[in-house]
RNA sequence: CGGGGCGUAGCGCAGCCCGGUUAGCGCGUCUGUUUUGGGAGCAGAAGGUCGCAGGUUCGAAUCCCGCCGCCCCGACCA
């Protein structure tokens, strides 16, 4: 491909609106261009290097034996209905405004599940493996980072159909192989962490995580290769426990201890022995939950152990009339009214504590939870923390944010069930098929090897992503015929190897050139300038390491071949 | 949706507070010329409904009101 024909719109400078490193060096090196927020056109360089990493993706998800389909983005609103995925999906799904019906699909269990129920009727049609790459829409509240959060992006997503929960399980496993697979060619360095399956549904879930702080997702990672959304991470931190000494109840004047850390500050108090309570409603009904110190109560994990997502903190007027005292005051011991008290495992049957004496302006001390209040359950509730020992073997956890860029569910029969996809089993039983689905997002992929691989002066392509193989580069093409004769004769060679070459033949200065090789990151450039070709030579640079070989013109063809 | 910021030439910005020539600057673009191993020099040129719409005023990029768009933080994120 000769450049001066090619369409590559570089700039010198950053658009202001970008801020990230890839989403700049996307818009710089020419891959793409913003169409409204959360809404890229990919150019010709950008979307050569989107079908290099589809082609990885086919061939893994062909390897365990997918099959590829290509589903439309405009779908019947009424089989969204049938799964209650219209109220659930609420604002995030796009509706057509001019034609009643019709809804743009955020992703493709529905229509699946459709064509599965029209064509799979026994045990013998099963396992499938569906999957395709194709453009999601979602009306995203807030797109950013470029094309890491847009509203219509491209997806591969697979759908697993199994006849048995131990298929469920194989297929499962053929596509964490495969992820790992896809994600390792594409030379992305990532690390896999159990998710919350949330709304979805299903029994198990994980993402395949990057390490970046342009991620909107928090993870807690260890050396030991423990790693966790933070939304279920946990950690071997000791539980409190007893201590030998229980003393009686003793209240205490605390008018100016609002939080745990004026407890600690006013009364030197030590942070495990205070337990922090709040309240929420839950299903319509309060929860007092009790927190050791300042541990951070985790949502997501109070949906799972309450299976429910409609839950609030009590505002304060209800605070009052529950408790009998506002925020800071507040304690499991002489509670107003009789509710249910839930709190952390740390806090396990501990004695000692202090706690808020549901008084305003008083604390209780030496409370004992076997003794003096009614703990209904003891759950994982907390969020963990940076330094806590990991469960593995006790090395500190750090506490990372992390873009996701792959997530697979075990889904079960949620939507098998919802639509009537049934299969008969050996007997001439009907049973739901059994699902999982598995989702990329494409250009995350390509965003997140930018952001793990790039200098000032740009990107840097491995063999597998680069646009190009090589960058050939002539130094004063029009002043110098021998130069651009030369190049002429390189290019034809290494195209005649089956090479893919990107011939600068522009008529610009040397250092336009380089920086523009540099910045679009083809991993080898072969510069040919005059000095050098008067020995009879070329040079050949290392793009990441900035290595510069010269090489004789008459073995140029084995030395690239062995780069 | 809450908070903050921004919208002036292809890109990056100044001007706005304090209204008043022909709206500037750098880069890029075009022409000519010199140059050709790290964004080169000289000479010339083109390019703007100052986001949109109302209002105040003799006069609005500038002041007021409404709307739209974009970015960031938060909320949200099957």
């Amino acid at each position: 491909m000769r450049q001066s024909q090619y369409f590559i719109p570089t700039l010198r400078e950053a658009p202001a609106d970008a801020q990230i490193p890839s989403h700049q060096l996307m818009l710089r090196a020419g891959l793409v261009r913003q169409v409204a927020s959360g809404v890229f056109t990919w150019l010709p360089l950008g979307y050569k290097i989107l079908k290099k990493i589809i082609e990885i993706l086919r061939e893994e998800m062909d390897a365990i034996g997918g099959q590829e389909f290509l589903m439309p983005a405009l779908n019947p609103i009424e089989i969204w209905e049938q799964t209650g995925r219209v109220e659930a999906m609420g604002d995030v799904m796009f509706h057509i405004k001019n034609r009643d019906g019709l809804v743009l699909a955020p992703t493709h269990e529905e229509i699946i599940t459709y064509h599965a129920r029209q064509h799979i009727q026994s045990y013998k049609d099963l396992p499938q493996i569906w999957y395709q790459i194709q453009n999601k829409f979602r009306n995203e509240p807030r797109p950013k980072s470029g094309v890491l959060r847009g509203r219509q992006f491209l997806m591969k997503d697979a759908y697993s159909l199994d006849s048995s929960w131990e298929g469920l399980d194989e297929s499962y496993r053929k596509h964490y192989e495969a992820y790992k697979k896809i994600f390792t060619r594409c030379g992305i360095k990532f690390f896999i962490v159990g998710a919350s399956s949330g709304a979805m549904g299903g029994k198990q879930s994980e993402e395949f995580m990057i390490e970046s702080d342009a991620g909107e997702d928090v993870c807690a990672i260890s050396d030991s290769g423990y790693a966790a959304n933070l939304e279920v991470a946990t950690s071997a931190i000791e539980p409190v426990g007893r201590i030998s000494e229980n003393l009686n109840l003793e209240e205490f004047p605390t008018p100016n201890a609002k939080t745990i850390n004026d407890l600690i500050e006013q009364f030197g108090l030590p942070e495990d022995r205070l337990a922090k309570s709040v309240v929420y409603i839950i299903d319509s009904k309060p929860v007092l939950i009790l927190m050791r110190g300042n541990d951070e109560l985790n949502e997501t994990k109070l949906q799972s152990a309450f299976k429910t997502n409609t839950f609030r903190p009590a505002e304060p007027e209800e605070l009052l009339q529950i408790t009998g005292a506002n925020t800071g005051s507040i304690g499991p011991v002489n509670l107003k009214t009789s509710i249910k008290i839930v709190a952390d495992n740390l806090l396990k049957d501990a004695n000692g504590l202090t706690s808020g004496a549901n008084k305003d302006g008083f604390h209780l001390k030496n409370i004992d939870l076997t003794r003096d209040c009614k703990i209904d359950e003891y759950l994982d509730l907390r969020t963990v923390r940076e330094g806590e020992p990991c469960i593995k073997n006790g090395s500190p956890l750090r506490i990372v944010k992390a873009i996701e860029l792959g997530h697979i569910f075990k889904l079960g029969t949620k939507y098998s069930e919802a639509l009537g996809a049934r299969f008969l089993d050996s007997e001439g039983k009907e049973h739901p098929i059994i699902m999982g689905s598995y989702g990329i997002g494409v250009e995350r992929i390509m965003a997140s090897y930018i952001e793990q691989n790039y200098d000032e002066s740009g990107i840097i392509w491995n063999k597998a992503l680069t646009p190009f193989d090589l960058h050939l580069i002539g130094l004063g093409l029009s002043k110098t015929p021998e130069v651009k004769k030369a190049c002429e004769k390189i290019y034809s060679d290494l195209t005649g190897l089956n090479l893919e070459v990107l011939f600068d033949d522009r008529d610009e200065n040397p250092g336009v050139k380089f920086n523009d090789a540099d910045l679009i990151g083809i991993p080898y450039q072969i510069i040919v300038g005059k000095k050098n070709l008067d020995n009879g030579k070329v040079e050949i640079k290392d793009r990441k390491t900035g290595e510069r070989k010269l090489i004789d013109l008459n073995i140029l063809k084995e030395a690239v071949l062995n780069l």
